[in-house]
This record gives C-alpha cells, sequence and structure tokens, in this order.
DNA sequence: TTCAACTATGTCAGATTTGACATTCCTACC
DNA sequence: GGTAGGAATGTCAAATCTGACATAGTTGAA
C-alpha cells in the first residue's frame, strides 16, 4: 500500500494520533498536505457558498466533476495548481487564498 | 510565439503597460502569474538570507539547480507545487507562505 | 421504495512537469 | 587576458497530472 492510498485512508476517519505521525511523514510532507487541505477545504466552502454543483464549477473552469470532487478531497493525485486555479475561477483573490491557506 | 514564450520576454523588461495587458490575459491568468511570482520572489530571498546556492538548494531537496534557477525565474514550465515544496524545504512553515503569496 | 441530482472513485490516453544534463551567460577576482 | 563559482536556458526521457468517461455511492424529496 502506497502512500496516496494511505492517505486516502486516513481522511476517512481511520486516524489516531496527528496524520504525519501515523503515516510517518517528514514536517515538510505534513506542512504540503495541510496546505492542501486547507486549500480543498475553501474551494468547496466557495463553491457551496454561490449555489454551485461541482459539476457547474467543473464547466466554469473546463474541468470535469470527478475532477472538481478529487480537488475537494486533496487527493494526492490532484495538484496544488490545480487547485488555486480554481479558487481563482470562482472570484478569489490571491489575498484570499492566501489566507485560507494557513487556516 | 506561445504565451510561455511570451512571458519570458515580458520578464526581460519588455514591459510597457501591465503585464496581463501586454500579452491579453484574464483576470485568472494574471492573479495565477503574481502568485507565482511572488512566491518564486520569496524563494530567492529565503535561499540568499540562508547563503545557500541554487545548486545547494537542489541538493536539499532532491532537484537541480537548473530546476531551481527556473522556479525563481517563475518559468512557465514549473509548477506552484514545486515552488511551494521547495520553500518548505527551506524550513518555510505554510503561515510564512502564505504571507508571501500576496505580497 | 423509487427517482433524480449530486458526489465519490477508478481508470486511461494524452498533456504537462520533473530531474538531469549540457551549454552558455554573468560577475568578480587575479 | 584567464579562471572559477554561480546562475540562466534549452532539451529530453521518465514521472506525474489532467480531463474525460464509466460507474458506484449518497442524499433528499415524493
Amino acid at each position: 500500500m502506497d502512500k496516496a492510498k494511505k492517505a486516502r485512508l486516513a481522511k476517512k476517519g481511520w486516524k489516531v494520533g496527528t496524520v504525519d505521525e501515523f503515516l510517518g511523514l517528514t514536517p515538510e510532507e505534513s506542512a504540503y498536505i495541510e496546505i492542501k487541505l486547507s486549500l480543498a477545504r475553501e474551494l468547496k466552502k466557495v463553491r457551496l457558498e454561490n449555489g454551485m454543483s461541482q459539476t457547474d464549477l467543473a464547466s466554469k473552469m473546463g474541468s470535469s466533476q470527478s475532477r472538481v470532487a478529487k480537488m475537494e478531497g486533496a487527493d494526492p493525485q490532484v495538484s496544488l495548481d490545480l487547485i488555486v486555479r480554481s479558487l481563482l475561477a470562482t472570484g478569489r483573490r490571491p489575498r484570499e487564498i492566501a489566507r485560507a491557506l494557513a487556516k
């Protein structure tokens, strides 16, 4: 089982201590994941605030529903780039993205 | 000539108005580039503060000198992911990255 | 329950990004 | 001049990410 799979399991509630101690992540790795999770949550929040479905957002930014689902789930196969671009597509400005990043 | 090439030229001083009006970028595209530029500048700043060469940083994060140069130059062929991971590798924490992102 | 809308998950071919390498450019010092 | 260390640029095969699709799971309303 690779880290990606482990991370998905961990996300589903199979967490005992902190994520990084369970997975044996370096501080950099877990910080990276935290950033991704923060932005993923922000994306979902913004989308719902605007009353959009994942399909709506996908077409607005030229992507697909499944990829939006993966973004919001902070899937390891989704880049920070894509999440940031999605936030920008919803109208979020860099400053707001910055605020969300470390939240 | 594609946008990537244009952006590289623009960076070299061939700028008249704002970057986005010269290149005909959408607000989202230029916001994305601004973010990348901000983090790229931060990376260079942090590296120099720590007295490291590009080669030093590259080996510290398992990359190569040329890629570090491209990160600092906000090259279109470099992802935000890589720049963020580099910043984390230098010891920057998410909150500090957030502050740099919109600066 | 059935239905419909929405969301999650897995897969894949094509696109993009990666580290590595070679090469060139730029200073600064001798 | 020459030499050396650092930085920029271009290229490429391998790795990673992407949109699209199929499919399965979830939710809520009738």
